[in-house]
RNA sequence: GCCGAAGUAGCUCAGGGGCAGAGCAAUUCCAUGGUAAGGAAUAGGCCGUGGGUUCGAUUCCCACCUUCGGCUCCA
């Protein structure tokens, strides 16, 4: 995992001894207003920490609410003048069962971790079986620098299968002003949600009509949209990419013979039965290209073959995980297989890397995101097609590759996908919830499925090889994500609206109405703030609506045949004629910043 | 899918067993203005959906839908 976190003047293992000495002074507090509760168990987390508990066994009273989070913070303040130092202390499994004989979440850890030795903590009235991390006391603890967050169901050892526990949320640093200024950031982080802007800025939204985490793209949201597309297409070809389209269902057999069926059935909206077969909405676009490829015989002149899909998938996510448009079950993927020989393999991963720095560094000045390797788990061999030859082979030549790019890395054992290793690119919203922009994989056993083979110089056939990429993810991600990228302010050749004109009285209507007829002429996006209202008014909406030039259009300008042109978040730049303006913006659109 | 919370005008939100409220936005009128909100009037609602309790439900109860915070999942 990259580190994200802000580096803070107390030592980090210090900060992260504090935060787990504090989820111990909520248990304790816990326990203190809800006897009967079970406490699990209770680490620091980045930024703070939390606390598990079963409450199904306080008969007296429900759990805690919300509201109630002020009442446990109160509690903890009053309990640690009664600490003290932490004390560390073996202990043997009977000991420990003993001691815990009423809390079978403790009972099921010592069962567990009883043969590696077992140790409690101590301070003041309170124990806890703890394998330990503890600042030296609670007078260390500073009251006002913790805050409790929130309230969540949380699974007993993160598995589904196990019961829901009731986990209380916690953020804690060294000093007030440290707490203070996270919070500060966190409200800040709010405001430019791509939920939250989405919504003022008019970019789309959600209908109950249609259904869940299926967006609506409006006008000014399919701008944008648009432009990526645009832009991905032009350079893609630049870099040696050929476009295709495919459909948006297929019959079962194309999922059975990629191997898909069996490993995502219950991800894929269900088949529609109909007299010939079952038909499924996509939810890759691989298969379709490999049927694609395979339809004729090539030679290894045509390769590497790189065929690029703006292709929409759909997906069943649980209901659950949606998210504005950062967990979507409908999105297009700005898509592309790379058909090649097995030397040609590392070279074009290589190239594929390129085009991620390329856009991200060069283009949208994306800094905050890393590389996760993902390679198989060699344990788990039914979790991962194919054999350990050529997955020796993929992840090789995919860790080769990667380090040749020189893009820093980490590695994620058990998290490669069922037909290949991938380097995909993650990213963090405004929330800090992490997730996948870009997936790059090496695919040897699609393609053998497919069959898919060339005609080498020696006139024999070889199997193919496939590079999956999508250095863009999805246009819903990736915009979502540039909303927030960017707070809304998105750079001039990706501005919904690049002028707004606005006269400053009824007398500018015919000259104004030139002024934007002209613009449009020249392929501007311009709009036209035409209403009854101040000139204040007007800027303030265009200012609100993030809208990076206008056009403010007096008599003077008029008399002039000019324009006073304003700058989003700089303010007044003076009058210039209009055919200078002009070429100013279209060369601002041309250089995309 | 699971735990919890919330759904009232286009948006942000208040209210509460008996005629549905505000601000902003919209429309119209007045004012004709110089770089972040000029004034007035009008219109706008199945109070998420379906059941139930009640003389009466937007309000109380139940179910469902959607959204939000997490968990699990994430080709």
């Amino acid at each position: 995992m990259a580190d994200f976190a802000k580096i803070t003047g107390m030592d980090k293992e210090k900060l992260q001894n504090l935060r787990h000495s504090l989820a111990h002074l909520l248990a304790a507090a816990v326990l203190e207003i809800w006897p009967h509760a079970k406490r699990t168990i209770g680490p620091a987390v980045e930024n703070g920490f939390y606390y598990d508990f079963d409450f199904s066994t306080e008969k007296h009273q429900s759990g805690p609410k919300n509201e109630d989070l002020h009442l446990i913070e109160e509690k903890m303040r009053e309990m640690i003048n009664g600490w003290d130092k932490f004390e560390k202390e073996d202990i043997s499994v009977k000991d420990a069962k003993k001691m815990f004989s009423d809390n079978p979440y403790k009972l099921e850890l010592i069962e567990e971790y009883g043969d590696q030795g077992l140790s409690i903590v101590k301070s003041g009235e309170f124990i806890d079986l703890c394998r330990g991390g503890h600042i030296e006391s609670a007078r260390d603890i500073k009251p006002n620098a913790f805050k409790l967050t929130h309230i969540a169901g949380a699974y007993w050892r993160g598995s589904e299968k196990n019961k829901m526990l009731t986990r209380i949320y916690g953020v804690a640093f060294e000093t007030k002003k440290e707490l203070d200024e996270y919070l500060w950031q966190q409200e800040e982080a709010k405001k430019r949600d791509h939920r939250k802007l989405g919504q003022e800025l008019d970019l789309f939204f959600f209908s109950d009509l249609v259904g869940p985490g299926l967006p609506l793209w409006t006008v000014k949201g399919t701008v944008i949209r648009d432009e990526l597309e645009k832009f991905a297409k032009e350079t893609e070809a630049k870099w040696g990419y050929q476009r295709v389209a495919t459909p948006h269902i297929a019959k079962s057999q194309l999922f059975e013979t990629s191997g898909h069926l069996p490993y995502y059935k219950d991800d894929m909206y269900p088949g529609m039965e109909l007299d010939d077969a079952t038909y499924y909405l996509k939810a890759m676009n691989c298969p379709m290209t490999m049927a694609l490829f395979s339809q004729k015989p090539h030679s290894y002149r045509e390769l590497p073959l790189r065929l690029a899909e703006y292709g929409t998938v759909y997906r069943y996510e649980r209901s659950g995980v949606l998210s504005g448009l950062l967990r979507v079950r409908g999105f297009t993927q700005n898509d592309a297989h790379i058909f090649c020989t097995e030397d040609q393999l590392e070279n074009e991963f290589v190239q594929v890397m390129k085009l991620h720095e390329y856009y991200y560094r060069d283009v949208f000045g994306i800094k905050d995101y890393y590389v996760r390797l993902s390679l198989r788990d060699k344990s788990k061999k039914d979790k991962f097609g194919g054999n350990d030859e050529i997955w020796d082979k993929a992840e090789s030549v995919i860790q080769s590759a990667i380090k040749k790019s020189g893009i820093p890395f980490q590695e994620a054992i058990g998290e490669a996908s069922f037909y290949g290793p991938k380097a995909d690119f993650q990213i963090k919203s405004v929330i800090d919830r992490e997730e996948t922009a870009s997936t790059n994989q090496i695919d040897f056993i699609m393609p053998a499925r497919f069959g898919l083979k060339y005609t080498g110089a020696n006139g024999k056939e070889h199997p193919i090889v496939v590079i999956h990429r999508a250095p863009l993810g999805s246009h819903e991600r990736f915009i979502g994500f540039l909303i927030e990228h960017y707070a809304g302010a998105f750079p001039l050749w990706l501005s919904p609206v690049q002028v707004a004109v606005a006269n400053i009285t009824d007398e500018q209507l015919g000259y104004a109405g030139e002024i934007v007829e002209k613009l449009r002429a020249e392929g501007i996006r311009v709009e036209w703030y035409n209403q009854n209202e101040t000139i204040g008014k007007k800027i303030r909406e265009a200012e609100l609506q993030k809208v990076p030039y206008i056009a403010v259009i007096g008599e003077k300008e008029t008399k002039a045949v000019s324009v006073a042109v304003r700058q989003r978040g700089e303010g007044d730049k003076g009058a210039m004629k209009l055919e200078k303006f002009i070429e100013k913006i279209k060369k601002e659109i041309k250089v995309k910043n």
